[in-house]
DNA sequence: ATTATCTATAGATCTATAGATAATGC
DNA sequence: ATTATCTATAGATCTATAGATAATGC
């Protein structure tokens, strides 16, 4: 039996939404999503988020335990698809150290703008330095490091300080997610070729 | 007399603070910029930033309309001094235009990142876009213009169609912001010397 | 019986205004 | 008299819990 038609346990919904589909879950993440990118994180009331999921306020409660699971699990889905096309690409030695940032720097613009909501934005917010939303740091902290590995094996890389290299990753890091955030602004531009161009120019920073 | 040290008209304070030497106004702009960038802009009370610049809550009225024209205030504040330097860099035909940009974008990743606190990243807040903040936005875009014109006058610049001269400016303003965002990770490094690494990558970018 | 909802609400805010008060200025 | 404050508060929220309800499952 199908999750999405089949008649569900439980009282029925009061406002009668078609249904999307999604488990409950993922109707209140994308939900906020919407609402954090378009109204901000702190302005979204949990009543917006819920009613928008197609259910009461106090029903979301069944499903997280507030607004801030539902930021560290939004936040978390940015960064681990770029993490693990990262890691793939520190395991391939087939390809030269310098082609492998290239297609990092791509894949990252692309995920991050290609989805519907600027969730790139959503890093910066003052709530997110809290130690709640350490798994997000990690993540994040590690990817930066995949940037530095492939800098680092690259020929120019691998002649810097270590002062040095950490200052590079840290401009085509600064490039990748500040481009992110002003391409908001022109979204009449293919994103893929976007996100070439902002490849090449994070190699042109790299010195490769 | 001084407007510092005389007494003032008016009932006297209730919370005794030490007088700052600033204008009641400003003492609430800094009082603002503080917890905006540390709390969140939302997240932050009208009896916070009253509190802080040593005043009740009520008080902060009879200076500003409410958090609304504080934020404006602050977020012009961070880019009128660019401009005002882009301006002038236009206008000085006896340097190239390469080194124009150069001393451009070491001067606007300067002047933010030098600040106490972390101003640039309250553009990002979505209240911004409201046309409560179209003053900001001006200014703004006059800022990333200046930087396409200095971009169009190099040679590699003159050279590109129109769509080519954007998106170039879009990576350049794209890495300075970006970068500022990203420094307040590592502030153990000196703003001059991070400011003209940017300065260098942002001139690789352009291809100059 | 179990489950996913709902309705209702206590408690805790927060903003903006009204009106009182304590200084200086003339 | 003028001014910069203060205290008090109405009105409008918003979050998280308690307890009721309407389905399915057995």
């Amino acid at each position: 039996m199908g999750t999405s038609s089949g008649r569900r346990v439980g009282r029925p919904r009061a406002a009668g939404r078609p249904d999307s589909g999604l488990q409950p879950r993922d109707e209140l993440l994308t939900a906020a999503a919407e609402l954090f990118t378009t109204s901000g994180y702190t302005a979204t009331t949990t009543r917006a988020v819920a009613e928008r999921a197609g259910m009461r306020q106090a029903s979301m409660y069944h499903y997280v335990s507030g607004k801030e699971e539902l930021l560290a699990a939004l936040l978390e889905s940015t960064v681990t698809p770029s993490l693990a096309y990262a890691r793939e690409l520190l395991a391939d030695d087939t390809a030269p150290a310098g082609e492998r940032l290239w297609r990092l720097c791509r894949a990252d613009v692309e995920l991050l703008c290609a989805g519907p909501y600027n969730l790139g934005g959503l890093y910066l917010l003052p709530e997110v330095r809290t130690e709640r939303f350490a798994g997000f740091h990690a993540v994040r902290a590690e990817l930066k490091d995949a940037y530095r590995q492939l800098l680092a094996a690259t020929p120019a890389g691998g002649a810097l300080v270590k002062t040095e290299l950490d200052l590079r990753t840290d401009l085509v890091f600064g490039l990748i997610e500040g481009v992110i955030l002003v391409h908001r602004s022109g979204p009449e531009r293919p994103v893929s070729a976007f996100a070439e161009a902002t490849a090449d120019a994070a190699l042109r920073i790299a010195g490769v």
